[in-house]
RNA sequence: GCGAGCGUGGCGAAAUUGGCAGACGCGCAGGACUUAGGAUCCUGUCCCGCAAGGGGUGCGGGUUCGACUCCCGCCGUUCGCACCA
């Protein structure tokens, strides 16, 4: 090994800070969007720009989709990666209130700072075609596609219950409610019923299902399309109307086979109904329970509870099936947002059905018998399978299997016209309604003649005012309620007086489409490019956390199929392919202020450099998994780096000569350049390092130094540490930027050695090994493992039952006692 | 409760998908060079054993010539969703 040379050593500060130089002057990251050859719309999901600055795990997910991005680009890509600014919400809202600052004052500062630690992070970012939600040069495009979607008859306004906090006096969101308290005050939450805006997204439920299954529109983690269908919750079963004084009582069933077997009803308070159907002697019990359940917070309402509580209306209905009288309660554990808000109980087969009877003492009949029952056995807990079962006291369907019992009650149903199948979703409308002040107003004017009116397209964008007293208050509308002078305006129709929807939009409508702006931030005068949208999109990757997997995923997904059924679009599906990463810890736990144990990227960057850092995050666990962060880690990486630099600079050294390889050396050569590249592709980014490292220790263990390995080695390890690869690169002599070369290539035939050791097992276990050519036959090793002593040593006098030999793998001798 | 994932040395983790368990890295131990070493370079490092050998991938069973990998049943853990009719 060559003398260290302290002077001649790697230092990360002096090379990052000229490669970031270079790649601004250079514009070396700035693909020509309208003349693109291979174009590659590498997306991340953009942060939220917080105070505190990116933590690490905005640089775990970042530097992970920035390898991909780079290696894309290696291979020859055009790779368009922006980069933007998630900024509205009540995240800085209710920071700005907390530090008594404003978010217009706040955001722009957080915005300097990501940038400058973006840049540290030396990410392939195109600067050209960044964003920020909250500029109004975009959210006029956002406030332009809910209009689009108003006018489409998507979006519609209706009452619908919030969170509400008597103390904080704002509505709250579910995530802020902890145990029926709010996180900020702890003050008990109760539910209001406000009037708000809806997009129709459940219209859109089945193509959102079905697309998951399909291949050529979605490549996505498992993980993450399972957690949609979760949420999307389809469920088949029927409608089925019960007659009432009050009219019929509406409920859906998955289970009809069990119609037989329902001997009440129970209605959401909420519901419609309950009031024409309380007798006069129940009416202060029935009053009484309803306004209790009003006051609970919706959360509360949602979490079960064993004990089962509720109140008889007086009313009763009519079992369609066996014609008897069932009495209707009011429960709370009916819920008005699921199905109709009115069920039909069957005890004998629903858990909550059967606590609910068992309290109040009401009929429990058996409809469903397994093949050890009979209709006779009492029931003395709900059963709920239906496979194996039979229908019993049902009538003529009696004896049937439950499955079949199923299709012929719905049969039957429909033929009688008390009901029909169905299909239910779990998903609800989206609600887009926010009652606070940081978000794009929504671009209605409502008109006492004209009713509401969208704000005409050249009015846009409805700017956000900046007002001083943003803090919601008990009104429980909008701080932007407040300010008459900005909501008062003229109806666009009739330019009668006219004010504002003082609501703003919900942030996820904001991110629902910001990977179209990107393309296109230069123009003013549309949303989006159709042509630039035609060359880039749908986007090629998308990489982003799973907490995201849900809402904002279904979100933007449901954004583009409307956008396409418009027209606007030439897909439907935006991303196709998405991965999400892991998460970081540290120590072994969740980072978090509290435990102190959170992560400042940027003095570990001051210590180490950003390549060292990217590398060590790319190292420390599987990329979709994440893992562990520990500060002794970074050395690895760093002396792995240290060492390819010292193995550069012998190459550059003229006197050097291109050496006789060593056949080993080739292998290893070619093996690498295959694990590596194929780890690429699957994001197995800690392998691919391992592989690197196995190749350099392997040159240095033979005192290998060549330079068409070392300039592999070089690009290959560009995607992770691109600043050092440049300078290497630099240092011996390649051309502008790495990032132009070619990906090295490699040969199958060389990735495999020509002479093979193989391990023979006597029994299973290994023995011995022999070399033996590549390719050798059974005879020659078997042949060569009867001549090795500690082989024979354990097969000698004994019966050889089987020979297994796989091929270049191993050979398994299996003898008798 | 439902759904998904995970469980391998002192630690982070690999394992060509049923074929040499522990690659790679951290840490640790010993040595070299040094005024010095928290730099660098060698060597070693799953456990028991001086060795021969034996044991070993959360636990218990099974399939197989062969199981970290497949099957059945537990235990633990993480993350979603959750009174969804």
């Amino acid at each position: 090994m060559t003398e260290h040379h302290p002077e001649d050593g790697y230092r990360p500060d002096l090379v990052e800070a000229k490669w970031q130089a270079r790649w601004a002057e250079r514009h070396t990251n700035e693909p020509d969007l309208d003349r693109p050859g291979r174009p590659f719309y590498n997306l991340m999901m953009f942060p939220y720009p917080s105070a505190e600055g990116l933590h690490v795990g905005n640089f775990f997910a970042f530097t992970g989709a920035d390898v991909y991005g780079r290696f894309k680009r290696l291979q020859g890509f055009q790779v368009f990666e922006p980069m933007g600014y998630d900024a509205f919400g009540i995240h800085s809202e209710n920071f700005a209130i907390k530090i008594g600052s404003h978010p217009a004052d706040l955001i722009p500062r957080n915005i300097a700072n990501f940038r400058r630690q973006l840049e540290r992070l030396g990410g392939m970012f195109d600067w050209r075609h960044v964003l920020s939600t909250t500029d109004p040069a975009y959210y006029k495009w956002t406030q332009w596609i809910f209009l689009q979607l108003y006018h489409a008859g998507k979006a519609y306004k209706k009452k619908a219950a919030v969170n509400w906090c008597p103390n904080c006096k704002t509505v709250l969101a579910n995530e802020q409610v902890i145990n029926g308290a709010c996180e900020r005050c702890g003050t008990q939450v109760e539910q209001r019923r406000l009037e708000q805006w809806f997009f129709r997204i459940t219209e859109y439920a089945e193509r959102l299902l079905a697309n998951l299954d399909d291949a050529s529109k979605m490549d996505w983690s498992a993980s993450t399309t399972i957690a949609q269908r979760n949420w999307i919750g389809r469920s088949n079963g029927a409608e089925i109307d019960f007659q009432s004084a009050a009219g019929p009582i509406r409920v859906f069933t998955t289970r009809p086979d069990t119609l037989f077997g329902a001997t009440f009803m129970v209605l959401a308070p909420e519901h419609p109904l309950v009031d024409a159907l309380t007798a006069p002697t129940e009416r202060g019990k029935v009053d009484a329970y309803r306004k209790a359940a009003s006051a609970k917070d919706l959360v509360a309402r949602k979490v079960g509870e064993k004990e089962k509580h509720g109140v008889a209306t007086g009313g009763v209905a009519t079992n369609p099936a066996t014609g008897l009288q069932i009495p209707v309660w009011i429960a709370d554990y009916v819920l008005m947002d699921y199905g109709t808000g009115a069920i039909m109980a069957v005890p004998g087969h629903d858990e909550r059905d059967f606590s609910f009877a068992t309290r109040y003492q009401l009929p429990i009949v058996r409809v469903l018998a397994g093949p050890e029952q009979d209709e006779y056995t009492p029931l003395a807990e709900a059963a709920t399978e239906t496979s194996g079962f039979r229908l019993v006291n049902s009538g003529s369907f009696s004896g049937k299997a439950a499955t079949d019992g199923l299709t012929a009650i719905v049969a039957w149903l429909e033929q009688e016209k008390h009901g029909k199948g169905v299909v239910q979703y779990r998903l609800h409308d989206w609600c887009i309604s926010r009652q606070r002040y940081w978000g794009p107003p929504i671009p209605i004017i409502y008109c006492d003649s004209c009713g509401p009116v969208g704000v005409p397209e050249q009015d846009l964008p409805v700017i956000l005012p900046r007002i001083e007293d943003f803090r919601p208050d008990d009104s429980g509308i909008s701080p932007l309620a407040r300010h008459r002078e900005w909501y008062q305006v003229p109806c666009p129709t009739c330019a009668k007086p006219a004010h504002r929807e003082t609501d703003v939009s919900d942030t996820f409508l904001d991110s629902a489409w910001y990977y179209l702006r990107y393309l296109s931030t230069e123009f003013a005068d549309r949303p989006f490019d159709a042509i630039r949208a035609k060359h880039w999109l749908p986007v090629a990757s998308y990489i982003g956390g799973n907490e995201h997997a849900v809402l904002h995923l279904l979100y933007s997904r449901f954004l583009a199929m409307v956008l396409h059924d418009q027209g606007r679009l030439h897909f439907e599906e935006p991303f196709r392919k998405f991965r999400a990463h892991g998460t970081i810890v540290k120590d072994g736990a969740k980072m978090s202020k509290s435990r102190g144990n959170v992560v400042i990227p940027d003095q570990y960057i001051n210590k180490w450099g950003a390549d060292t850092f990217r590398m060590y995050l790319m190292f420390l666990g599987p990329y979709e998994e994440g893992g562990d962060f520990r500060d002794e880690g970074l050395a690895g990486p760093r002396r792995f780096l240290d060492k390819i630099w010292d193995l550069v600079g012998q190459c550059a050294a003229p006197t050097l000569t291109g050496n006789e390889l060593h056949q080993s050396i080739v292998v290893k050569w070619h093996q690498t350049k295959k694990r590596v590249t194929e780890g690429l592709e699957i994001l197995s980014y800690n392998t691919a390092i391992a592989a690197m490292m196995e190749l350099l220790n392997a040159l240095r263990a033979s005192n290998c130094v060549d330079r068409a390995i070392v300039k592999d080695l070089v690009i290959m390890l560009a995607p992770f540490a691109p600043h050092f690869s440049e300078e290497c690169w630099e240092r011996l002599g390649g051309a502008s930027t790495v990032f132009d070369a070619t990906w090295p290539d490699w040969d199958d035939g060389l990735t495999v050695e020509q002479v093979v050791e193989i391990p023979i097992q006597v029994n299973g276990k290994t023995r011995s090994r022999v070399q033996v050519p590549r390719g050798a036959s059974e005879k020659v090793v078997v042949a060569a493992a009867r001549q090795d002593p500690s082989v024979t040593k354990y097969t000698d006098g004994k019966a050889l039952i089987k020979v297994v030999y796989v091929k270049d793998r191993l050979l398994n001798l299996v003898v008798g006692p």
